[in-house]
DNA sequence: AACCAGGACACAA
DNA sequence: TTGTGTCATGGT
């Protein structure tokens, strides 16, 4: 696969579950136990249980996406090349709806090592064993909203989410109930589909967002959080103040149908300066 | 030891 | 519409 940072896409935010082991990156997707390798660049190579049946995995990697045709949709304007040309082979991941959904409610106020650990935990204590190669540490499936539901809010704020923790025990009522049909968001156009998420406790514009676009399909979607807003505001507004509604009104109106791989690109630029600036502080 | 973290929400003004 | 306090916990 061309074009493919393995590192990027895993390590960029959009998803929790991955955990480095020397060259590899082993998670769980779909159920399945995974470890991906990129041994050259622009390939992966994939180690699973189920050899014979991609279809899970390449969807989940969205190796079907023609990335150079996206890149061509971007305005051309210069802190959007710099971030493209930092970040090439960056990509979107189609995750599942509901992970993705509990994931980022869980996300708000939390440094992204820290979601990861509360997700692990997560699963570690409410989701179900899933084939792992022998001799390897036992790997869990993401729990789903029926077995949060069944579960108590005390359960899930003994997995450090604090505040957070009413939020996913309401939701997972609201999703297991079958209020709310998760996968058929993705073929609702994106105002609808937005709001269907927004009417959900803990859900506002941003991790809506954050759904809709890592996993029902909606690259026009546009999260903003504190980074993106750092970025806006230093790369296109003389890093003025700016409201977040202007923000989005400015951002989907500039970035245009691909607006989401845009912000992405955005947001792990940002994140990469950022770490490249306090290691230079730590080494003088 | 302060300050901040892939926010949301209720409630001012 | 825009600003502020609150929520729970841990990293830097």
């Amino acid at each position: 696969m061309r074009d493919y940072d393995l590192a990027a896409t895993l390590n960029s935010g959009q998803a929790f579950r991955w955990r480095k082991v020397g060259a590899a990156w082993e998670g769980v997707v779909a159920g399945h136990w995974v470890s991906l390798c990129a041994t050259e660049p622009g390939w992966v190579t994939a180690t699973t249980l189920r050899p014979g049946d991609w279809g899970w995995l390449t969807d989940y990697l969205q190796l079907d996406v023609d990335l150079s045709a996206i890149l061509q949709g971007f305005p051309d304007d210069r802190p959007l090349r710099d971030a493209v040309e930092a970040c090439r082979g960056l990509r979107l991941l189609r995750q599942d709806p509901w992970e993705c959904l509990a994931s980022f409610v869980l996300s708000s106020t939390k440094q992204i090592v820290q979601i990861r650990r509360i997700v692990a935990t997560l699963c570690e204590r409410f989701g179900s064993p899933v084939a792992v190669p022998a001799g390897h540490a036992p790997e869990f499936a993401f729990p789903t909203a029926a077995r949060l539901a069944g579960g108590s809010e005390e359960e899930l704020r003994a997995c450090k989410m604090g505040f957070r923790a009413r939020y996913l025990w309401r939701v997972a009522q609201r999703v297991a109930a079958g209020e709310l049909d998760l996968a058929g968001l993705g073929n609702r156009p994106l105002t609808p589909a937005r709001a269907a998420l927004m009417n959900l406790p803990g859900v506002g514009r941003k991790i809506a967002d954050c759904v809709l676009l890592f996993s029902l399909g909606f690259a026009a979607a546009f999260p903003i959080d504190v980074w993106v807003i750092k970025a806006l505001r230093a790369l296109y507004f003389q890093g003025r103040r700016v409201s977040l509604p202007r923000l989005q009104a400015f951002a989907t109106a500039h970035f245009g149908p691909y607006a989401g791989y845009a912000q992405q690109y955005l947001f792990h630029h940002m994140r990469l300066k950022a770490g490249r600036a306090k290691a230079a502080v730590a080494a003088a």
